[in-house]
DNA sequence: GCGATCAGCT
DNA sequence: CACAGCTGATCGC
């Protein structure tokens, strides 16, 4: 849980994801994600009012959490204050002082976070360098890489502070498995049970919060069904979701909730109380996704464990693990990093002590010897920028794999291997179909599955999650995490853009009156028309310049241009040559990075990696050479350091 | 009567 | 396990 206060040091006069205290001064708000905990104060009575009163207030957030803020009605008030904003489309905004009239510009850009529909990271740029903060976040090792703005040319940028999801910054979350590894597992228990008979049925156990979708939109397309939930309406926008979810409660696969859904289904009863026409009873089993984590050296990586006679509990993570947030910070390698979140049993002291470790101080010193090259997205080296550290040379992904999980190890390799990822991107397709037997696949029915006791080095747990075929019918025991098959990975951008739908209500989708507003906004919203462009180079285009209310439609689709996207403020200011607006910063290509490559870095589609600070563009003969190094774990660097011992 | 906070539960 | 977020009790305004 966060307990960001909301405020941050280089951007005081904003608030991100808190809205109570001292943030109800802020200049402009921004919430990163539709979670309460991020959310608090945001429907008070003292920042309604405050609304009512101040003219240039704003929230700033993504189309995707504008849209689900607004499916509860406690949050209307905010509908034409709501300023969504593109992800990766850096944006002007001039933060007002309503008092002294004071200004000050700061360029933000919405990065996706993964961690829920709609949820973003915010990266500010402005007189007091560059901040990111993160919200909450699930980051595969590897994706800050692939984020082109978090560089800037061919370097990452200078980031001052980072404002850190810490919540599983702890060793003992060395290793989630990811997001494939934990669909596919659950996709094979849910085949096993579903494709029985029309009376076997799944429910999903899942929390009341938005995070679920991506869980509920795959299942849906592999088993070409819809899984049945309590709602649509917060969805009507956002087909991708839509598409896979229903109010029509003969599916096998349900979701759905009930205050006393627990008791309910204690008595092979659903939620939603559906029952079988003929009166057959169904075959309830339930699937409870909860985050199970394993510790660094760790062989055990079973992502749905037997709970009980029928329910299961199946790996899921909202959040990056300590391995995943290590190799996200030494990639950007930000000089203050601040944590959100204490995880639990822990102290700030703890966290803050680990945190230093990843700050640029102490990774100076053992500077880094060799950063990812070209576009080296899957097989990025690490850094290992604070050297001795045992943890560094199980950074990646690989090293974080089970080491003996026979099959499982090698194919991990093979998709990482950087040869492959760089040179011969298609080869990574050989690996093994999944197996399409069912109704076999032995689990193991456990108590407990995050016993991270890495102890055992001695392999003594060999076999003991394969078999045991309980007496009863349920699938009896642990899916091992099986790697996944190079899984076009779940659709989340998908999730990250409210595309425009053509109202099409299946159940009961009231059509709320902004239904279509939104809809124009989505890709076209900045569209230069509606504007002119010249009244705008006054360039404080104060957020509130629609003082006068006109219609909501309008208003909607104007409130969506009162902040620029930087690349036409950028070119704006290049015209009269004083970018006024970040000027002061430490170096100014920050900002005009933006504009000349942005046409080049956007065309360049899937984010070409960026070279790293220091580095020059190899030659592909240097990098196949550099390649074969690596994969056979040699010294690569070029100088000093040494890349694994010491 | 509403909001904030906390315990309890999931 | 942790999450995110309910419910319900209590207290204060």
């Amino acid at each position: 849980m966060s307990s960001f206060p909301g405020r941050m040091k280089e951007y005081p006069s904003i608030s991100v994801d808190r809205f109570d205290r001292e943030n109800l001064h802020a200049r402009a708000y921004f919430l990163s994600h539709c979670h309460k905990d991020h959310m608090k104060g945001l429907k008070g009575p003292l920042l309604k009012r405050k609304l009512k009163f101040s003219l240039t207030v704003k929230l700033y957030c993504s189309f995707v959490t504008k849209e689900l803020l607004l499916n509860n009605p406690k949050y209307e008030f905010w509908e034409n204050r709501i300023v969504a904003l593109e992800l990766d489309s850096p944006t002007h905004i001039s933060l007002t002082d309503e008092v002294t009239g004071e200004v000050e510009d700061v360029v933000v850009t919405l990065l996706p976070a993964g961690h829920c529909p709609g949820s973003v990271m915010f990266l500010f740029e402005g007189a007091q360098g560059t901040v990111l903060y993160t919200g909450d976040f699930r980051l595969a090792a590897g994706d800050a890489a692939r984020m082109e703005h978090l560089h800037s040319g061919n370097r990452v940028k200078d980031i001052q502070s980072v404002y850190l999801d810490s919540t599983f910054y702890d060793p003992r979350f060395y290793q989630i498995p990811s997001r494939e590894a934990c669909l596919t597992g659950i996709r094979k228990l849910v085949q096993d049970w579903i494709y029985r008979s029309p009376y076997h049925v799944i429910w999903l156990n899942c929390k009341a919060a938005y995070g679920y979708e991506y869980l509920f939109t795959n299942l849906g397309q592999e088993f070409n069904s819809q899984v049945h939930v309590n709602s649509l309406k917060m969805f009507r926008q956002m087909p991708e979701i839509l598409d896979h979810v229903t109010t029509n409660r003969t599916t096998q696969i349900h979701a759905c909730r009930h205050p006393k859904d627990d008791e309910l289904f204690r008595t092979n009863r659903l939620p939603c109380g559906s029952l079988a026409p003929d009166g057959t009873p169904l075959r309830i089993i339930s699937i409870k996704p909860s985050t199970m984590w394993f510790g660094e050296r760790t062989r055990k990586t079973n992502v749905i464990v037997k709970m009980g006679e029928s329910s299961y509990r199946a790996c899921f993570s909202f959040h990056s693990s300590y391995s995943e947030i290590k190799d996200f910070l030494s990639y950007i390698n930000p000089v203050h990093i601040y944590p959100n979140v204490v995880p639990l049993g822990r102290t700030v002291e703890d966290v803050c002590e680990l945190l230093n470790l990843m700050c640029r101080k102490h990774s100076e010193g053992a500077e880094v010897v060799y950063k990812p090259l070209g576009k080296l997205k899957r097989g990025r080296i690490k850094s290992t920028s604070q050297g001795s550290d045992t943890d560094d040379e199980l950074f990646g992904d690989v090293a974080v794999t089970p080491m003996r999980k026979k099959l499982a190890v090698n194919l991990e390799k093979e998709r990482h291997s950087p040869e492959k990822s760089e040179l011969g991107d298609t080869e990574t397709q050989t690996l093994p179909q999944l197996q399409p037997s069912l109704q076999t696949s032995n689990y193991m029915d456990c108590t407990e599955s995050n016993d991270d006791d890495d102890d055992d080095d001695g392999g003594d747990d060999e076999g003991d999650a394969e078999k045991e075929e309980l007496p009863g019918d349920a699938p009896s025991c642990v899916v091992m995490s099986p790697p996944p098959p190079k899984p076009a990975p779940p659709s989340w951008s998908s999730f990250f853009t409210a595309e425009p739908v053509g109202t099409d209500d299946s159940c009961e989708l009231e059509n709320s009156q902004n239904s279509q507003t939104l809809s124009t906004d989505h890709t076209t919203s900045q569209s230069p028309e509606l504007f002119n462009d010249d009244d705008e180079s006054e360039s404080v285009h104060v957020t509130s310049s629609q003082s006068t209310y006109v219609s909501e439609a309008a208003l909607e689709s104007l409130s969506q241009l009162d902040t620029e996207p930087v690349q036409r403020n950028i070119v704006h200011i290049g015209n009269d040559g004083q970018p006024d607006l970040i000027d002061s910063h430490q170096d100014q290509c920050d900002v005009t990075d933006h504009t000349e490559p942005a046409s080049d870095s956007q065309v360049s589609s899937d984010f070409d990696l960026p070279l790293t600070p220091g580095s020059k563009a190899p030659q592909p003969e240097e990098l196949k050479e550099l390649y074969k190094k690596l994969a056979a774990g040699e010294d690569v660097t070029s100088k000093n350091h040494q890349q694994g011992s010491d």
